[in-house]
DNA sequence: GCGCTTTACGCTGCGCGTAAGTATC
DNA sequence: GATACTTACGCGCAGCGTAAAGCGC
């Protein structure tokens, strides 16, 4: 009662009248019969607690009280279809941010293309990429810097408490190497052929090592580099100075005349990659459209 | 459809959930009953197009789509409870300005204390006072610069189109002049007994020379000075050089030692004093009241 | 008497409260 | 099994439309 009610319909037919300075066409302009339309007007006024039109039978006109309310009414009805529509927009992803973490493998490979397919449909979508290993991605998670992660959880699959996971896929890895490296020819590859040869590591917390530390243990390779930048390997392994093992979402880095690349079906040798959000909140419309999109793109990645 | 309703009562239950995260506590916050007040919420998410809550038995908590809602929420409602408040401080008469014009007697003398009990009741309102003569007065009630006017129109009473007056009195005149005038013994005072002795007579434009000539034509008075102001007839009548008629509620000029003013009962010479407004639209509360209060002590006076 | 607003009066349906249902921990 | 949201359901009343009645010109 201390606040009286107001509701954006009352102000419509408030405005209605005010414009229309006539019951009947202002009526029939709010889709309602003319008494109804007379009672409505005469409930705001008794809610506001004045009169705000002047009416005899031959002309309807605002008091000076309803001047003053019709500028905050205008003002009142703007601002809320303002919200509406912003909200509106959201829904529809016309409007919206996604803060995105990866994997630098899957920030410089895969993901852009999804990206541009997502923003193909929605431009009025921003997009933020933020390439980071899978620790620092699930702490962005945590730290409610990201809306979500691709990231490689080596631990927890989906019980960290305040994190949901959700596995994406396994992805196999692959010998890289020159074109004219004796294990091009080998028939079978196996972990202990791979021994020998200068390796190429990545560094010891990527995604990429820890798997492959995991899957090898306890046999050891001859690690002669370990690096940070999947580029770098790139570029050692083309100058014939090391092979390396790498899974296959990275290997379009490889994609180059004299290095060939080849699977390398190891047992225990897969790199899982999850999504990951908090496990608090859902997503926003335009952050849960973007990740299914990933799923499905990458569903049938890994079909095919 | 298009545009959807929304109302203060939504908004009030959307931000007490949102603050409340619990349906029971935010129901009973809103006076409600916990089932009454789930739908409340739902019908407003179903008009909105969007989810505003993610509620688990466990928890309840904002959608990233509800965040974004929230900020429009309380601004909306902040913004409403302004504009009703803005308008019940003008209907309380703790907000406002009126704008009155007045004729320089009434302006200078009698007027000012009714603006003062007025202000003292009504600390909140700001009164914009024009002292002009009556021409000048209805042209400024005609012109919106003014709510209304105090003013003599010696023509037509109530009819002239546009519009509305009201008699508020008949002022009474005055012989004004010096304690040593022999009219001062004058038993019986006449419009002839005036006529030889020189006259201060006011401009041919104001109230006062209008309804005196009025009165006394086709008589012809001595006529030795014509002035603006009252003031000045004050002075010349002081210094001896005349005597002059005036009306009743200009007498406050001539209170002085050696200054005499006797009541002067000629038919027909009178004053009329009205209240004039624009026919169309009423005043607002804050200039109706001082209208009334205007009115009122008027009438005291014309009784007293 | 005409035009427009208000009043009168059933009626539908929205929205409330009570009570039972259901899911999650 | 306790807790908290949802569904079910009957009911009252706000608000609608139709029809009749004021009320200024």
């Amino acid at each position: 009662m201390r606040p009286p009610d107001l509701s954006t319909r009352q102000l419509r037919a408030f405005l209605a009248l005010a414009e229309q300075r006539n019951f009947t066409r202002a009526a029939q302009h709010s889709h309602l019969s003319q008494p109804a339309f007379s009672a409505l007007i005469r409930t705001l006024e008794d809610s506001l607690g004045a009169r705000l039109f002047d009416r005899d039978t031959r002309s309807v006109q605002l008091t000076p009280e309803g001047q003053l309310f019709e500028a905050s009414a205008r003002r009142l009805l703007d601002d809320a279809g303002q919200a509406l529509q912003d909200l509106a927009d959201h829904v529809a992803l016309r409007k919206g941010r996604v803060r995105v973490a990866a994997l630098p493998s899957l920030a410089a490979g895969w993901l852009p293309g999804v990206f541009a397919e997502y923003l193909a449909a929605s431009p009025g979508i921003r997009v933020d990429l933020r390439d980071a290993l899978s620790d620092a991605c699930i702490a962005m998670v945590r730290g409610g810097e990201v809306d979500f992660a691709l990231a490689a959880t080596g631990a927890e699959p989906s019980a960290q408490g305040d994190l949901r996971s959700r596995r994406l896929c396994a992805d196999g890895f692959h010998l890289v190497c020159r074109a004219d490296h004796p294990l091009v020819r080998e028939k079978r590859l196996t972990a202990r052929k791979l021994a020998p040869w200068p390796f190429v590591q990545m560094a010891r917390n990527s995604s990429v090592r820890q798997a492959l530390d995991a899957a090898l243990h306890p046999l050891r390779l001859n690690t002669q580099f370990e690096v940070e930048h999947l580029a770098t390997v790139t570029g050692l392994v083309e100058a014939g100075l090391g092979i390396s093992v790498v899974p296959a979402l990275t290997l379009f880095h490889f994609r180059r005349d004299g290095v060939v690349t080849r699977p390398l079906p190891l047992p225990g040798l897969r790199r899982q990659l999850y999504l990951v959000q908090r496990r608090e909140g859902s997503l926003s419309v335009a952050a849960q459209s973007l990740a299914d999109l990933i799923v499905a793109r990458l569903g049938e990645l890994m079909v095919g």
